[in-house]
DNA sequence: GTCTATATGCGGATAGAC
DNA sequence: GTCTATCCGCATATAGAC
């Protein structure tokens, strides 16, 4: 009768990169619901199913595991806007809006960013942040071939949509209709597929 | 030889309402620099040139305290826009940005609404940001009297600057020229302020 | 590779004097 | 109205076993 009711006493052994990579993907979910500051090396630590010295072991810092995190969100973002360049014509404005608003599915993905941009102040965390930001600007410039005006207007909108996620105005804590009509105007159907995501005020994404 | 070199051992006394309003005013620049996370109320005390527990004292909590703060920043945003408003023409998308890169000159205000934004998931905090940003809202398109497309671009050229800014994109840390650039196209003058306003990283406002 | 146990430090908050 | 002294909790980080 020693140990038959603990469940997950100690997590499968799995390979470190593996489970970083799982730990990186929890951890998006709850820093995004819950920011940076808000959120402690445990709540990463459970929602991986590992202990919490398990996380700082692997990412030596929690700093620094938010900078893997947000890494990885920047990364994303522009990986996702790749894979719709090909055959790019009269409407990559609107596809590379679309494929923004797709991110809106992966658990804390657009929170995550949203609300590294408001870290530039941190020593640690802010040289990322930026280059991040400017990583996508570049980008949408360059690679996608934006006229100047249209990737400050796409960055613009792109960061409208950032606030109104990182106020949590749609969803379970939407009050204000006006709001959501300007994020459909914004990028059709995203504020459905916002409300549909996000949790309800204090759960977890 | 008592107290001669010790420097403001006790604050002068003062009307409570007068020294909550200064305490707001550092608070604002505080903040502002170093994120609602990365501020303790003792950094607030010191800029404000009180003692710490004087600050809880009279606000209560260091979230009731970022509560005010950022109640009085939104405020300010909206006085900003309406004393621009009489004798409203053609131009009063130009003039309201303007009147809003203004505030750049008043030490934390636009970093601390940057950082609101990104706090819609406090249970605390998230309710009053999301006030402010849907008082702006409304201001823009009600009382301003912007078409819809309009309050959107505005709101959204609004909420890259708040990126700009909460990246510390400029100033000392810029390093990126088309970043500025894009100020420029967004408000004209507004990166020369912010480069000039800019602390050096680390340093306080 | 992963855990338990624990040290450590910091910061928010309280008590109470002046 | 404002301070000094201090408590206390919490979260990060470390040590070391398995």
């Amino acid at each position: 009768m020693s140990s038959m009711m603990s469940e997950n006493v100690t997590a499968p052994r799995m390979k470190a990169a593996d489970r970083r990579e799982l730990i990186l993907e929890a951890a998006t979910a709850v820093f995004g619901a819950s920011s940076y500051v808000g959120t402690t090396t445990d709540d990463v630590a459970r929602a991986a199913g590992v202990s919490q010295p398990y996380v700082v072991r692997l990412f030596g810092t929690k700093a620094k595991l938010y900078i893997a995190v947000i890494e990885r969100a920047y990364e994303r973002v522009i990986s996702a806007f790749r894979a719709v360049l090909p055959g790019l014509d009269e409407e990559r404005v609107a596809r590379m809006g679309a494929a923004y608003a797709g991110l809106l599915e992966e658990r804390g993905m657009l929170p995550v960013i949203a609300n590294s941009t408001a870290l530039g102040g941190d020593p640690e965390i802010g040289p990322v942040a930026r280059e991040g930001f400017n990583s996508i600007w570049r980008f949408v410039r360059d690679e996608a071939g934006f006229t100047e005006e249209d990737t400050r207007n796409f960055m613009a909108n792109g960061m409208l949509i950032n606030a109104i996620v990182g106020l949590r105005l749609v969803g379970a804590y939407g009050t204000d209709d006006s709001v959501t009509e300007v994020l459909d105007s914004c990028l059709p159907n995203a504020a459905a597929k916002l409300r549909d995501l996000m949790p309800a005020a204090g759960e977890a994404w």
